[in-house]
DNA sequence: CTGAAAGCGCTAACAA
DNA sequence: TTGTTAGCGCTTTCAG
C-alpha cells in the first residue's frame, strides 16, 4: 500500500511537500502541486488514518452510545429516522460515524471511544434519573449531544423536544373531546423522557379539574410487546380508561393489538394518541393520531450540533428544543383537520 | 491523557511490559502484574487507538458501506433489524461498527475506509448487475462480506436469502389460491435481489401454465412511496392483476394504501404479499402475508463470516443461505395456517 | 517555496 | 522475566 514517501519519490519531492499538497497548502507552487497530484493519482494514494491520527489527534469521526438495550434502539423506527438525520449530516461533512456496540458498561465504552481517540465526540440518547454517563462526560470534558435533556444539572449540550408541553397538548386534545378517565402508557419511569411526558400529561389533567389516578399510568419498555403488556394492564383494572396517551408509536401499536384482542373498538370504546409520528403510524388501523416530534431533525440537530463543538473542541453548553405538532388521525375519534402546531 | 510511559514510570517498569501487561502476556510475573494493573487501574488509562493500530495495522472496526440511497437503508426496517443481528455480534466480539456514510462515490468511500486503514472489512448491501464496488473489493483483496450475491463471478463471501426459491414459493402460493393475473412489484431493476424475485416469480407462472406478463412487473424503489406508485401503475392497467407479490413489506404497505384509495378491498378484490415480514407486517390492516427471510439471523452470520475473514486475514470466499418461509395471514385471502416452511 | 528532522504512542524484535 | 531500540506513516516546526 502506498505511503506519503512513494508519491514522494515519485514526485521527486519530499514527504512533507506531499503533506503539504494534501492539506492544499497555499505556501506550494501550482507546478508543484500538479506534480504531487499526479503521483497521488497514480499510486492511488490514501492517507493512513492512524498515522494522521496520532499526530493531529483527530479521527474524523463522531460516535454514538448506543444504550444497554440495544433492541429497543434498533428496532424502534423513531431511532432510525434520527440515525438518518446522523448519517445525513455526517456525510456531508465528510465525518464517520461509528458505533459503540461494547459489552462492557456505558462509562467503560464512553472511554473506549474518546479516551481510546477513536471519535472526536459522542452522541448520547436519552438520559436516566442522576445518569452516571452524563457525570463522566462531564468529567471527560469532551465534545458531546444528548438526545434529550439531562435529569440534573449537567453541562452538557443537548437536542430535545419539549415533552412536557408535547404530552400536555396530547392530553388536551383526549379531554376536550370529553375523556375523563385518561390513561398513559410510557416507557422505563427513571428515563427523563417519561418523566417529563407523564409530568405534561398530569398537568393537563389538573388543569381540566381532573385528579390524575396513579393506577392509570404504567410504564413499560419501548417495543411493541411493551406496549401490548401496558394496555393489557391497563384495561384490566375495574374503573378502566376510556382513551391512553402512549410515549411511542410503537408502544401504541402493541396497545392497539392488545386491546383489538381484547375485543375493543378504537377509538369507538378506546381512543389511542401515540408520540413520535413514525411513518407508519399513518398505516395502521385506525391511522393513529401522533405526536410528531421530526425526529430527522432531531438527527440533523445532534449532528451539528455536536460536530461545532467538536470544531471549538470544547462543550458549548448549548440548547436546542426541536417542536412539535399533534397530527390528528382516526385513533382518537377526532374528525381530522390536520395538525395542531405549538 | 495518561499514556504508556506515565503507567510504566507509575509502576517502575518499561513501557513493553506496560504493553506485554496489556496483551496478558505470559512471560510476565503476576507480581510485576499486579503491579502494572494497578497503575492502569490508577491512571485510567486507556490505550490510544491510533498508535496502536498504527503498529498492529489493525483497528478493532467493521465497516458498514451504506449505499447511496442511504434514505432506503435507514427508513427501512429490513435494515434495523439487519443492523441489529450486525451489532450483536460486533458488540460480542468487542469491535466497533463504523457506518461509511460519504458523499463521494462508493468507490471513493471503500478505499477510504479500507486503504485509510478505518476498518479491517466491510459489509456490503446489496449488489446490482456488473457492480463496480465488487470489482474495487476484488483487487483490494479486503475481508467483505456482501448481503445479498453477486451478479456476475465474484471472489466475495456473501450472505443470502435463496431469492429465486423465495419468490417461487410466494407465487405459487397465490397460484394456488386460483390467482391468474399475478402482479409483480419491486426494486430497481439492476439490484440483483430484484433480479431473483422476479426470476422466480416468472418460473412459478410458467411452471403452472401462465405466461408472464412483462406489463405485470413494475420496478419502483424501496420506499413506502413507491409501493404506493407502482401499485398505481399496475392497478391502472386494463386487465388489472387479482394479486400482487411485493418484494419487500414497505413496498406492500404502499400499495395497500394504493389499493384502498382507489377503493379496492385487501384482499378481497386484490391479495398482496410481502417480502422480509418486518415487525409491522402482523400490524398491518389486513395483517401482511410476506415471505420471511430473517434479517437479524442475516446480520449475524454476516457479521460473523467477515469477522472470521478478519481473523484469517484473507478473503474466504465462502456462501451461507438463510433460510426463509411463507408466513400466512390474511393480506392473500388464505386461511392462516401457520407458515410453510421450505 | 521546499526539505530535514523530530516526534505522536504504541508494539515487537532483539538483548540481557 | 524484563529493558532497549527501532519504526509504523504522518504532520509540523525550524531552517534554508
Amino acid at each position: 500500500m502506498a505511503t506519503i514517501k512513494d508519491v514522494a519519490r515519485l514526485a521527486n519531492v519530499s514527504p512533507s511537500t506531499v503533506s503539504r499538497v494534501l492539506a492544499n497548502s497555499p505556501r506550494i507552487s501550482e507546478e508543484t502541486k500538479r506534480r504531487v497530484r499526479a503521483a497521488l493519482e497514480q499510486l492511488n494514494y490514501h492517507p493512513n488514518a492512524f498515522a494522521r491520527g496520532l499526530v493531529t489527534n483527530s479521527t474524523g469521526a463522531i460516535g454514538i452510545l448506543i444504550p444497554p438495550s440495544a433492541q429497543e434502539f434498533f428496532v424502534n423506527p423513531f431511532f432510525a429516522e434520527w440515525m438518518a438525520g446522523v448519517a445525513e449530516v455526517a456525510r456531508q461533512r465528510g465525518v464517520d460515524t461509528v458505533l459503540s456496540t461494547s459489552s462492557r458498561g456505558e462509562i467503560e465504552t464512553l472511554d473506549h471511544m474518546i479516551r481510546g481517540r477513536r471519535v472526536d465526540g459522542v452522541l448520547l440518547i436519552g438520559a436516566r434519573k442522576s445518569d452516571p454517563v452524563l457525570h463522566e462526560v462531564a468529567k471527560l470534558r469532551c465534545p458531546a449531544v444528548l438526545l434529550g435533556r439531562p435529569a440534573d444539572p449537567s453541562p452538557i449540550s443537548w437536542v430535545n423536544n419539549d415533552n412536557r408541553r408535547a404530552a400536555y397538548d396530547a392530553t388536551v386534545h383526549l379531554l376536550n373531546l370529553g375523556h375523563r378517565r385518561i390513561g398513559f402508557l410510557g416507557g422505563a419511569s427513571d428515563l427523563v423522557v417519561t418523566i417529563d411526558r407523564v409530568a405534561g400529561y398530569r398537568q393537563a389533567l389538573l388543569d381540566h379539574g381532573v385528579e390524575p389516578d396513579p393506577r392509570l399510568e404504567v410504564s413499560s419498555f419501548f417495543l411493541e410487546q411493551g406496549g401490548y403488556l401496558g394496555m393489557m394492564r391497563l384495561l384490566a383494572i375495574p374503573d378502566r380508561p376510556s382513551a391512553v396517551l402512549c410515549a411511542d408509536d410503537v408502544l401504541a401499536f402493541g396497545g392497539m393489538r392488545a386491546a383489538h384482542e381484547l375485543g375493543f373498538e378504537v377509538p369507538g370504546d378506546l381512543a389511542i394518541v401515540g408520540f413520535n409520528d413514525i411513518r407508519l403510524a399513518e398505516l395502521a388501523h385506525p391511522a393513529l393520531t401522533s405526536v410528531r416530534v421530526h425526529m430527522h431533525e432531531l438527527g440533523v440537530r445532534s449532528a451539528e450540533l455536536l460536530l461545532e463543538e467538536i470544531e471549538q473542541g470544547k462543550p458549548l453548553q448549548r440548547h436546542v428544543t426541536v417542536h412539535h405538532e399533534l397530527v390528528i388521525r382516526y385513533s382518537c375519534g377526532a374528525k381530522p383537520i390536520g395538525t395542531m402546531t405549538t
